[in-house]
DNA sequence: CTGTTAGCGCATTCAC
DNA sequence: GTGAATGCGCTAACAG
């Protein structure tokens, strides 16, 4: 079904089905009525691929995320960027990616004036601090510049998509695989890691709900001890954890809440202790490593590739045809278990 | 980069560009040096779109498979199937299912004839019976018509892609599942359903093959005894199992190796036997509804959707270009532990 | 307000 | 052997 068999069909141009289609310009009610009679019963979907031809708009896509480190899960995430811009081929694209360091404010705030003095069709934000990612989007909404959430979100901006995984969820899912790992008298801690900045916050804190309330509704069992490791100045804390370890030796799981299991399993295995289970999350290649060495027992994996590539799709949706927002979850990525037994 | 700036570049017209691209027909020497010394520098990638909107041709794609149930396995396999014909909509594609019953070889016959009867041009086979099978794909061969395995795949056929997940790492996630639900003291037992006709049995097969490999490297654990269900004629069978399991309250955690897990858990519901887990196959919507009553504890998935999806962008690519067969593994698809938790 | 036309990238046909 | 012309579905600009 054509626009030019609508055409046929309702006895007017196709320029004015076009019109009609996308409510360009004014048009008579007799030709609209003529032509909605048709479109209703004839399933009319626009070809994207030969619209993008003729539109011959080309688009600049601007990614704000931390760092991309090669393994890593913004690594995965542009990805799935690359691939999306593949598979639209046909449609003009340029992505161009700010990058800053999750750990420094001001390199955020660097990053973020660099993309708006850069004019850009549409933003894809992996925001770290909120503050600063909420002053963004509304500068953003300013400019009436469409962006989608990848990873996080805050509230009050108006985002054309967001892309994330339910990560209470994965809490909860998280507590079952710990569950599983601990013997009914055994202990289990979550590792908190300490980190300079608020980076990560909401979604380690909705993980930590989920699991939480994994445990409350789990008769018989112990609710999980927190520990607070700093992984990075004081070298003190690293051993007093260690000590704490060889002092509890019916501590035998450990939850790790962000990606970086494999320095808690790292430094496990560098104090020979090999006899505690730990989950963690992100198949990041060191991640990926540990699993393979046994270090790692399970990881929960959200789809970074996945949500790299659905967001560009979002975008073009929406560059394209101002598609509806859609702002709330846009089908919300699911989560996934990995085990050595995979690789 | 577009098949007019080549030929600008190259100072040839597009037209002997797309001779050479294509190697369509006998072009002179001088104008292919041009065009290729043009090409080596300049990655140009045809615009499947475009291309598609001047080729116009429309292909047939067939599917033949198992009947397909609302809610079962094939059925997601739809889905995908259709979610590819949504994206590549600007390529003219009817798809045509002929469906069999997978436990009647004389209906799968009929299926395959119906099949070869019709004039299509590209196949997707879920096939059940091996000799039936590689038959139809001789034919196939002979018609020089292309196809694509999905979920099994037979020796001696010239597929252009096979669609399946690692169904022997399945069996060693589904051992690593079982070895942790079940205590140290506690028993495993693998369920094997008897089903008339050869049914799966390649794909349940290399599932145990990967569940005793597991067990077998895997010290102070006892090796999981079997059971032949029938759940089908011999009432007395059951009865049998239910006795066996009654007598055996050590016996904590059963693993059924195909998408049925959901009789077994229904089996011992009905019988008021609630301590023992399950752990099954595939996420149809009765093994679904399983996981959320807590019957089934937890699923190995396979992701039926983007087998479908990929089967019918693989034969588009390869009809459209006869891209290069790719016949070993496309990319085996992953498998994913589902838990109540994530639903 | 509406029909006509040209052109996006590509493949094919038809003159040369 | 090769270039020019045409049309696929769609949009935009222009002329009525």
């Amino acid at each position: 079904m054509t626009i030019k068999q609508i055409s046929e069909l309702s006895g007017v141009s196709p320029g004015t089905v076009d019109r009609i289609l996308h409510n360009r310009d004014k048009v008579s009610k007799e030709a609209r009525a003529k032509v909605e009679a048709v479109l209703a019963k004839a399933d009319y979907r626009c070809n994207i691929h030969t619209s993008a031809l003729s539109l011959r708009k080309s688009f600049s896509i601007a990614v704000v995320c931390p760092t991309i480190i090669k393994g890593d899960y913004w690594h995965s995430i542009r990805a799935g960027i690359d691939k999306a811009q593949e598979e639209y081929s046909d449609i003009e694209l340029s992505v161009q990616y700010f990058e800053y360091d999750q750990y420094d404010t001001e390199s955020c705030k660097r990053a973020f004036n660099q993309l708006l003095d850069s004019s850009c069709s549409a933003v894809i934000i992996g925001g770290t601090f909120e503050e600063e990612t909420v002053s963004l989007c509304s500068s953003l909404d300013k400019k009436s510049t469409p962006y989608v959430f990848i990873d996080t979100r805050f509230d009050g901006c108006h985002q054309v998509g967001h892309f994330t995984a339910d990560q209470y969820k994965c809490g909860k899912v998280m507590g079952k695989l710990l569950d599983l790992l601990a013997l009914a008298e055994e202990r289990i801690c979550v590792i908190r890691l300490a980190r300079t900045g608020s980076s990560h916050s909401f979604n380690t804190g909705e993980r930590l709900k989920g699991l939480q309330d994994y445990f409350s509704s789990c008769a018989g069992r112990k609710f999980p001890e927190e520990f607070t490791l700093n992984l990075s100045s004081q070298e003190n804390n690293k051993e007093q954890f260690i000590e704490w370890l060889r002092g509890n030796r019916d501590i035998s799981t450990l939850a790790v809440l962000n990606s970086k299991g494999h320095s808690v399993a790292d430094l496990l295995r560098s104090n020979g202790i090999s006899d505690r289970h730990i989950v963690g999350f992100d198949a990041t290649d060191e991640n990926i490593r540990c699993l393979h060495e046994g270090t790692i027992s399970f990881l929960l994996c959200q789809h970074p590739e996945q949500q790299g590539f659905e967001s560009l799709q979002r975008l073009i949706a929406y560059l394209l045809y101002r598609s509806p927002a859609n702002s709330g979850d846009t089908g919300p990525v699911g989560v996934e278990i990995l085990t050595k037994e995979m690789l």
